[in-house]
RNA sequence: GCGCCCGUAGCUCAGCGGGAUAGAGCAUCGGCCUUCUAAGCCGAGGGUCGCAGGUUCAAAUCCUGCCGGGCGCGCCA
């Protein structure tokens, strides 16, 4: 129950009372001070120029019509015409024992209930191995799926890629370049190949199992090396992201799109609608009728260009009855994938269902400067590599704390000499510290009792975590709907403050009554809770107990 | 030239569906372990919220222009 829902019906109803309810809309905030009370609405300041009347008394005539719903909550009007709502500690503790009965329930949203969402993130062809933008996508994506599971969509997590390009062919003759080089060969490599170690691996695989049969340049030699290609680095990205702790419910090949026939089936849609003409041997889509430019879709060779294929993807989501799809892209997608959604549009499609979250680029920096290349393989670094130094929960994390619009500087000696600093080990720390106290509990037989009665906790600290907690269900709302995880991760550290200073004021096992003891334990489990279920969105593991740094021996 | 994003403390960034004294982490300085994990807590210093206009009772937040940085703008993906 949020308290917003508690007191706006009576303050529209006082609205309404004073005949100003047309003129404002009743909404409630929380004040950034908490001396400002719990809750606090500026309705008189905006009624004071349509009312030709000073804020003050607005105010105070709507106080005067306020009926309020119960002793536990107070109003006060403060500095040019603020109205504040004060609640009483017995309330929140009252809540609190509320919110503890509820489980693991607390939290969970009924917002995308009955409702299909799609997320498509990673979607990286199966060129080579993962790298710092891939990474940022992925746990962008994973946990924009996994809010809104929270919130009830059933999700489908989706990975679309293409493996038959210019790039795939590309990928077919580097390694088969390679090959040639391994059996002796003086062969050149292509100029634009690729030419990471990990193509040598691949060719050297090739060498084991076929020895010099591929020596002979074939399209079929070319299309073994490709296909090796593909499954190697497919092979690898998947293991990538299983590390990242992540899976796709469907992998969607661009190929199948020609194959079934859904990309002639677009054409004609398109053509239908006259939206396509033919410009030097090639077919244009008239995109400058809707304010963009016009762009090549099929070329004068007869080949799709990307565009094609992702306007049929998207088509082909819409037709699915996806209730919410969410793109997860590169910040170097915009343009194309602006073209893609205006081109669904003018088939007459709901663009309004699809959702793009563009994120910009990852730097990787060390001591402020900028790293491009790996030390250990000399290349630049992939997520791989980064998974290995760091660990999942720090690499996830530190994708994760920033807003997808802001460029992330990816501090290395931060996420790595600091463990000991690192913000992800803080909110992880307050989980294991909470483990701890049960376990400690345990140990000397002392059983908590999860329905004590809480309204002893009327510390000042106490409240401030209780307060917090409260703001679980709304806070994960809001990360959810404006698509931006930093928010959640931002909570879950002020959670984890709120608790550390709780618990180095006041003692569980061994408080001054047993009263307080098994309240602060009722609190303490919900505390476990919010940050367990918070860090599970966030794909970070909640540890039980955590390994404490040795410390030095004095002198 | 056009489009998108960013410009907030020494550094990295929150805040930006307008609101009352602009926050966090790191870094710096000073306190706190004979009791549930000091990967912690408490405190201090540090900011013309890029600049200039505009809208508003109220602007870091909305609008316009400019400056600075990133990314796009292909019959590549």
């Amino acid at each position: 129950m949020l308290l917003e829902a508690y007191l706006e019906p009576h303050l529209r109803n006082a609205l309404e009372q004073i005949g100003a309810a047309e003129l404002v809309t009743p909404e409630l905030e929380v004040p950034k001070i908490p001396e400002h009370g719990d809750l606090a609405t500026t309705v008189a300041l905006q009624l004071a120029r349509p009312l030709r009347r000073p804020p003050r008394q607005i105010a105070e005539e709507i106080v005067r019509h306020l009926q309020l719903p119960s002793e536990d909550v107070a109003v006060e009007i403060a500095g040019p015409g603020f109205i504040n709502f004060r609640f009483t500690a017995d309330f929140f503790t009252r809540l609190l024992r509320q919110i503890a009965d509820l489980g693991d329930t607390f939290g969970q949203l009924s917002i995308g209930k009955g409702k299909r969402a799609n997320v498509e993130y990673v979607s990286a062809n199966p060129t080579g191995p993962l790298h710092l933008g891939h990474g940022r996508n992925a746990a962008l994506g994973d946990t924009i799926a996994n809010l809104l599971t929270w919130c009830g969509y059933e999700v489908t997590r989706e990975y679309y890629f293409n493996n038959a390009g210019n790039q795939m062919a590309l990928l077919g003759k580097s390694i088969y370049a390679r090959y040639r080089q391994l059996l002796g060969d003086e062969y050149p490599f292509p100029s634009d190949g690729y030419h990471g170690d990990y193509i040598w691996e691949i060719a050297r695989g090739l060498v084991e199992r076929y020895g010099d049969a591929l020596r002979e340049e074939t399209e079929e030699h070319l299309a073994i090396c490709r296909q090796e290609g593909e499954t190697w680095c497919f092979a690898h990205i998947r293991q990538t992201l299983e590390r990242m702790g992540i899976w796709h419910d469907i992998y969607f090949n661009e190929d199948s799109l020609y194959r079934d026939g859904k990309v002639d089936a677009v054409l004609q849609a398109l053509r239908e609608r006259g939206l396509l003409y033919e410009q030097d041997g090639a077919l244009w889509i008239a995109l400058s009728r809707f304010g963009r430019q016009d762009r090549v879709l099929v070329k004068s060779t007869g080949e799709g260009t990307y565009r094609l294929p992702d306007i049929a993807y998207h088509r082909d989501k819409l037709e699915r009855g996806y209730d919410l799809i969410v793109d997860v892209l590169g910040a170097d997608h915009i343009t194309t994938i602006e073209d893609v959604i205006t081109a669904v549009g003018a088939l007459g499609y709901d663009t309004s269902r699809i959702k793009v979250v563009l994120h910009q680029f990852v730097t990787l920096t060390e001591g402020g400067q900028q790293v491009k290349m790996s030390k250990r393989s000399g290349k630049s670094y992939t997520l791989d590599e980064l998974l290995e130094e760091l660990g999942p929960d720090v690499v996830r994390f530190f994708f994760l704390m920033r807003a997808p619009s802001t460029h992330l500087e990816f501090e290395l000696e931060l996420a790595r000499q600091q463990t000991e600093v690192n913000p992800v080990f803080y909110l992880q720390y307050a989980h294991a510290r909470i483990c701890s106290i049960f376990r400690y509990a345990s140990e000397r037989g002392i059983v908590p009792d999860e329905t004590a009665d809480t309204r002893c906790l009327i510390h000042p600290s106490e409240q401030a975590l209780i307060k917090l907690l409260v703001r679980f269900p709304e806070r994960v709302r809001k990360a959810a709907q404006l698509y931006e995880p930093q928010l959640l991760a931002e909570y879950l550290r002020e959670v984890a403050q709120a608790f550390h200073a709780f618990y180095h004021e006041h003692r569980i096992i061994g408080a001054e009554t047993p009263e307080h003891m098994h309240a602060r334990f009722v609190l303490a489990r919900l505390t476990q809770r919010v940050l367990r279920n918070g860090l599970a969105i966030l794909g970070i593991q909640a540890p039980e107990r955590m390994e404490r740094a040795a410390e030095p021996l004095l002198h």
